[in-house]
RNA sequence: GCGGGCGUGGCCUAGUGGUUAGGGCGUCUGGAUGUGGCCCAGAAGGUCGUGGGUUCAAUCCCCACCGCUCGCCCCA
């Protein structure tokens, strides 16, 4: 172990037993987006650094201490892709998605690279799925990706969740409503906790969102954006909540609910397992961004989008039982044990492959009995033995492992057949 | 960034301030000369995370670092 390389901290390889997982929910991820017209999209894994210093927030976590940043050898200032909505932003603009149909439905899966403590479910690179509707400001957009979302984890056996959605307003009325909040919390900033005091500076609307229980008390009576909400934003609001009802999506409207990146509007929302307290446990999320694409140096485009973790979505189906048979490694497993045996054997495995049936040879100068352990493990339903008895005839025998272990002699140019048909049947 | 727990062969794990660190799984080989899954036998594989300290002596005590893990923060 010392002195060995490991993976870097917060990363991690995922191994063959995992990887069912991973097809599991790309398989799913096909399905849902074509269900939904959605076209797939795939973007750099590193960025100008400034893309996200401008689009997510220079003063945001994400980007303020969690991005991972370079100098290339040009002298580019680089990041590492932390989230995928500004990169796919600036593609819009860059390709003129404009002038394609709009709204413009893409999605991606895309590795995200964030500095920060790993812990349960919290990885330096982990891999989002990431949905973004461009181009329209309709609320019923807003439900279809969350019902998108929400159909992907059904299909993927994944129950006991929960939708939590709020609006977060527009930018005007915000701004007013959060003076309004300043004004009410000045008082008492002495009582707050120390990251409150520090927000209440910096980013008010954070201080809704604290667990500490020094600021609960200040909380409950505080002014709620949700009470006065500009009479579009709550219209708005009031269809998305519709539009989930009438597709029976539960849901929770949490006035307290605010995210962290800078440029959502109105709709906020997250999906969490009922079941879990823990404060990583949100395994989807996002909201709409009405203006980033100016913030981008772009026209007033509107969009809205979500990213939700492999990692996390696989945390969820093992806590939902959700497993997958080991497969097998090959449907033929060719032991062979004779002088020059090789030729034959690789000869008679291009055969079976190029029949389409999947074929492991055993190992040169290996007994058959280990040869035979060899097959057992990779799960082959056939083992094909070509000995020096049946080289001698020119034929292989074929033996059925998994029932009860019949074995019949085969000419060697009809093996590829016997196993077709054996395995049609 | 803050606070707690842990670190023994690939995996799981027993154990003690002092001779060759024990077991299970897995791997490989064999159980008479051509055959799996069960069983049996044998073998390989560990500087007991790394470095330093205490001690006559440390895997076991102390410190630091690294890693993992749990919670907070933040987020997927």
């Amino acid at each position: 172990m010392a002195g060995r390389f490991q993976a870097p901290r917060g990363t991690q390889d995922i191994l063959p037993a995992d990887q069912p997982y991973w097809a599991a929910i790309n398989g799913a991820i096909l399905e849902v987006t074509r269900l939904h017209g959605f076209r797939r999209i795939d973007t750099p894994v590193f960025e100008h650094a400034g893309l996200f210093e401008k689009g997510s927030g220079d003063t945001t976590d994400v980007v303020e201490k969690e991005m991972y940043t370079f100098k290339d050898r040009g002298g580019d200032d680089l990041a590492l892709t932390p989230e995928a909505t500004p990169a796919i932003a600036r593609a819009y603009l860059e390709h003129g998605m404009a002038s394609w149909p709009q709204p413009v439905r893409i999605y991606t899966t895309h590795p995200m690279f964030r500095y920060d403590r790993p812990q349960k479910g919290r990885y330096r690179q982990h891999t989002q799925f990431d949905c973004e509707v461009l181009g329209s400001g309709d609320a019923l957009i807003d439900a279809e990706v969350i019902s998108l979302l929400w159909r992907l984890y059904e299909r993927l056996g994944i129950r006991n969740l929960q939708v939590r959605i709020n609006s977060i307003d527009d930018p005007e009325p915000r701004r007013a409503y959060i003076e309004r909040l300043t004004e009410y919390y000045a008082p008492h900033v002495d009582s707050l906790s120390e990251d409150s005091k520090r927000r209440l500076s910096r980013n008010p609307l954070r201080l809704l969102d604290s667990k500490d229980g020094r600021d609960q008390p200040f909380k409950e009576a505080a002014p709620k954006l949700s009470d006065q909400l500009s009479e579009p934003a709550a219209a708005h609001h009031r269809v998305v909540m519709d539009a989930l009802s009438v597709a029976g999506i539960p849901f929770v409207n949490d006035p307290l609910l605010v995210r962290g990146l800078d440029y959502y509007n109105r709709t906020v929302f997250e999906i969490v397992p009922t079941d879990d307290e823990r404060a990583q446990g949100t395994i989807g999320g996002g909201g709409r961004y009405d203006g980033l694409m100016e913030l981008l140096g772009g026209p007033a485009t509107p969009g809205i989008g979500f990213g939700s973790g492999f990692e996390r979505i696989i945390l969820e189906m093992q806590k939902h039982e959700v497993t997958f048979p080991e497969a097998a490694l090959a449907t033929a497993f060719i032991v062979h044990r004779a002088p020059d045996s090789h030729r034959a054997a690789f000869k008679l495995a291009g055969d079976l492959r190029s029949a389409g049936v999947s074929t492991i040879v055993g190992e040169t100068g290996r007994s058959l009995k280990s040869q035979f352990r060899s097959a057992d493990a990779s799960g082959a339903r056939f083992a094909v033995i070509l000995g020096e008895h049946e080289l001698d005839r020119g034929a292989a025998i074929l033996k059925d492992l998994r029932g009860g272990g019949a074995q019949v002699e085969v000419p060697l140019d009809g093996l590829v057949r016997a196993v077709a048909t054996a395995t049609d049947c």
